[in-house]
DNA sequence: GTGGTCTAGACCACC
DNA sequence: GTGGTCTAGACCACG
């Protein structure tokens, strides 16, 4: 399910935040489901129990899932708040990209095209 | 014209890289053109030289820029070949945002008609 | 009666403890009235024996309830005392958040005026 | 300034958070100003550098600081707002504890006289 | 067993 | 020097 990509710059518990958050936003996480202990979980990844607990207490603080100490973690039930959420966030991200591609003279058309192209290849990708 | 912003979480010498790559790669600055020095751009934008220095380094090895000891920093020549590159890394990352848009299910039509908006939002920025 | 709120963070202990306390103070439960027994509220609760062992026995060590063992628990008759005492831990906890609004800056007036906004509430509240 | 209290059951980086909140909600701290760097803090508490870094680490991502990496933590410039939000939770706690008033029967104006007393008590503290 | 907090000590990137 | 992340290992309260 979920890895890590000790070579990927960005933060471990960044990481799993995201892969959480999008698990949860797309549906493959049921609400109230259990996510993996804290230990469980450093122990399948090779990781410290600390940056699982980080990851899971930010998760928290964000409404991502909830947690009853002494029994587990689980996914909130809000999923379409998550899914809206999440997708805010991710268009914002692009629309700084383009504020960038802007700046250096990158036409919408050109741009559009690029667009498509990549879409092209994920969906062959999500067939596989 | 360079402006930091010491509010940005990323590094200050990444900020420094991108404007000037921009800056270069929009012909804002012609080749063979002199840069400021490593110390008068510290003065001027109230950082440490070394961050300066880091900066004019990596844009050296990147080919944007190159020194000449004892006389200055000057911009390359190449300036066709650094606007494809940058286009391309541009490029690049959007089709990773792309990829997390698939992931979180954000169709194709919605992604494109949301870059279509961004645009216009930078076609009227760029009118001030 | 008594319902646990898993969400909250408060160990469920406490929940018992500060329901049962209140219904005592309130008058809701009859001097020497009869407990239910630990099995059949952590049946009808779902919850672990031990937990409701423990809320009784602090319950029992504060003097809310007394215990005849084989026979079970029994609400402690000194009910006014009770309630007196509840009163001052709940007063006590409010002077410390009013210590806190001082500090911040909140005025009496108010502060007073908020008071009697969350009064008017509860009251409607209580109607239903 | 700061001080923790060790016999307090609420644990040292919420203690932080809490105080370095109403400093700056108050004004005791100026925009802008810089906080002790995680270190010297660590050194002058005598406490576990990671403890402060959590403190100042959610401090940030609640918008009461902003951190320079490499230079230092300073105080965010909002002041107004953070005054309001901490006013705001503040009354949201006390409303709770009204709730609890009502439910074993104190009368508002039992309460409000309580609070009064309380506010003297405070005004005098200051006085000192 | 669970999550939550803390310490000690290390390494990194940045300035 | 600064903040940011991570590990290792410990202790606690709760169930």
């Amino acid at each position: 399910m979920i890895n890590i990509d000790f070579q990927d710059r960005s933060p471990i518990y960044l990481q799993l935040i995201k892969k959480i958050e999008e698990m949860a936003a797309k549906g493959f996480l049921a609400p109230n489901e259990q996510l993996p202990t804290v230990r469980s979980l450093a122990m399948e990844l090779a990781i410290n129990p600390n940056t699982i607990q980080r990851a899971y207490g930010e998760l928290e603080k964000k409404g991502v899932i909830y947690t009853v100490p002494g029994k587990g973690c689980f996914v909130s039930p809000a999923t379409n708040t998550l899914l809206n959420r999440k997708k805010q966030e991710l268009l914002a991200e692009v629309t700084l990209k383009i504020k960038e591609a802007c700046a250096i003279g990158i036409s919408q058309e050109e741009f559009l095209e690029e667009c498509r192209k990549a879409y092209k290849l994920c969906a062959k990708e999500e067939k596989k």
